[in-house]
DNA sequence: GCCGTTTTCGGCCCGACTGTTTTCAGTCG
């Protein structure tokens, strides 16, 4: 089992549990430590190895031990048991918004139903609403619910589907069955949501290849197989595709199979008939016709062939151009390390700055900070600057925007502050006009330097809230405020095609991880990523710049 | 069930919104 499977099992205790009205803490107890495995750096297959488990934060006797099971049978017995009592489609229900372990309860108990299908049928037939403390909207919520899950189903975040496919690629190059591996496909484009990992392998033994496949670790079945093709399902219900083509149709198969349609339909247009030709590289490929090579990311026919005819492409942003991190969390509020082990990690990425910004009082439960806490975190990151060299500590906050568009904290406060972020936290549920006029008010305020995960949206969980996002971009280009890609892949917000708008209207991004923990300031690659789709290049990403250059931009907007 | 500059028991983030009520339980972040 992978770090990720046990996270998962233990959560679901935690779930089943919860179904049971267990004491609350010992849930507590089970998720802190699923979380706990979720953010380790390290292999907990290798912890065991060296009889570790224990030293693991939040894991004490009882958990080691079934941690220890989980590890060695593939489930432990108390998993088990539990599962016997708590029907397993009881835990799929918790998935629907507005649907919690008491109502999941009460309906199994009512009505005897444990599954989704059973369930979407009796809010079809307004069975739900007979029960005690529920109604139409409960029914209503059901269904909107499973129209969701039914999406999210299809679609797999990025943050998902890329590290299975590069751990895919890399024991398929190891096999030796391979001579080159490569991601093609949408998730080499960079999409935020891929309906399926497609790899490009070069051999000259397909049988080798689909010996291979059918060892790997993540392997859960496979659908179909041709001599030249192998598909099926990985871990966590990713379906993939394996083309098998010859060592020397390596490059021209990968550069058809990236698409994505409309943009091969295009350069199919430009090409003719004589689509074979010159295939040494990508780069003489496009170039054959006359025009610039095109990244992946780009390769969507949203205007970037006849920019590549022109020489007019974007310079787009790369990894490597990041100098430092504006959003981040530490044990200060809600997140898993202090912030001289987040600095170290961000030395780590090669960065020369990391903002420190903690949630604001508003947030309790995120161990938001009052101005006390704010006070004494900057004279402890005041005194961590004086021991740094070539190396810079921000002060910030991601404070509050609440519901009247003010900030939780009041502009002397700010005014200490290196960097502010102003992010939307709660009522997400807020009219239109309103929501907009509230995010509005928040860009007009001076102190605020960046808004942060403006839409607010969560990848295959929740739309983001109603705004007039050009009422709001116009805003935010007046005011010369900064807008957040947040990098975390549930998010990826502003998206690609609003970072390309706000770039058109000349206002500046910062790409941040929102990291709660060291590895999640590896995040930021997915950032980068979106921000490439919405052909944003070093000038437009204030991160990629010098500090003083990034804080000569903040105080004089 | 975990944890200890409150240390082997007694604590353990909580406030706001939603949908259902007509005073509040459940859900969410």
């Amino acid at each position: 089992m992978t770090n990720r499977d046990v996270a998962r099992m233990l959560d679901r205790i935690a779930d089943m549990l919860q179904i049971k009205d267990e004491n609350p803490f010992k849930i507590r107890a089970y998720r802190k430590a699923a979380d706990s495995i979720y953010h380790l750096d390290e292999d907990l297959a290798y912890i065991h190895k060296n009889g570790r488990i224990g030293d693991i934060p939040a894991i004490g006797k009882a958990l080691q031990s079934k941690i220890e099971e989980m590890l060695e049978k593939g489930s432990c017995e108390y998993y088990e048991r539990l599962a016997h009592e708590v029907p397993e489609g009881l835990l799929d229900m918790l998935a629907l918004p507005g649907i919690g372990h008491k109502t999941v309860k009460l309906i199994y108990n009512e009505l005897g139903i444990d599954n989704l299908p059973d369930l979407l049928k009796a809010a079809r037939e307004k069975r739900i609403r007979v029960l005690p403390g529920l109604g139409a909207k409960t029914e209503y919520n059901i269904k909107k619910g499973m129209e969701m899950l039914q999406e999210a189903s299809a679609k797999s975040t990025l943050g998902l589907a890329l590290p299975l496919a590069e751990e895919l690629c890399d024991y398929l190059l190891k096999s030796e069955a391979a001579e080159q591996v490569a991601i093609t496909g949408s998730i080499r484009r960079g999409k935020a949501l891929v309906s399926d990992i497609d790899i490009m392998v070069a051999s000259r033994s397909f049988e080798a290849v689909h010996r291979a496949v059918c060892g790997y670790r993540r392997l859960e079945e496979t659908e179909s197989q041709g001599i030249d093709h192998i598909k099926g399902r990985l871990a966590y219900n990713l379906s993939f595709e394996i083309i098998i083509v010859p060592p020397a149709e390596f490059l021209s198969q990968l550069f058809w199979s990236t698409g994505s349609k409309e943009h091969i339909e295009q350069i199919r247009k430009l090409k003719g008939e004589e689509r074979k030709g010159d295939f040494t590289s990508e780069e003489a490929f496009y170039a054959s016709m006359d025009m610039q090579y095109i990244p992946p990311e780009l390769r969507e026919n949203r205007g970037e062939i006849e920019a590549a005819l022109k020489g007019e492409l974007p310079n787009l942003i790369e990894l490597s151009d990041i100098k430092g991190d504006l959003h981040t969390h530490s044990r200060w509020s809600d997140g898993a390390h202090d912030i001289e082990d987040m600095v170290q990690a961000a030395k780590d990425s090669g960065y020369s700055y990391l903002a420190i910004t903690e949630h604001s009082r508003s947030l309790p439960i995120s161990g938001g900070l009052n101005e006390e806490r704010l006070h004494a975190q900057g004279k402890v990151i005041d005194a961590l600057n004086l021991n740094l060299d070539e190396f810079r500590v921000l002060k910030g906050s991601e404070v509050d925007i609440l519901k009247d568009g003010s900030l939780d904290f009041d502009d002397d406060i700010l005014e200490e502050l290196d960097i502010v972020i102003g992010s939307v936290h709660s009522n997400f549920k807020l009219e239109r006009d309103k929501q907009s006029e509230r995010i509005i008010q928040a860009i007009k305020n001076e102190k605020v330097d960046i808004i942060g995960h403006l839409s607010g949206r969560l990848l295959n969980r929740r739309p983001g809230y109603e705004l007039d996002r050009e009422r709001i971009l116009e805003a935010a280009a007046r005011n010369k405020k900064i807008l957040e890609i947040n990098a975390h892949p549930d998010r990826l917000d502003i998206d690609e095609e609003t970072a390309k708008i706000a770039k058109d209207m000349d206002i500046k991004v910062a790409i941040n991880s929102d990291a709660h923990s060291q590895q999640d300031l590896k995040l930021m690659k997915y950032g980068v990523i979106n921000a490439r789709r919405g052909w944003l290049e070093p000038a437009d990403v204030v991160n990629s710049w010098e500090l003083a250059d990034l804080l000569n931009y903040i105080q004089n907007k």
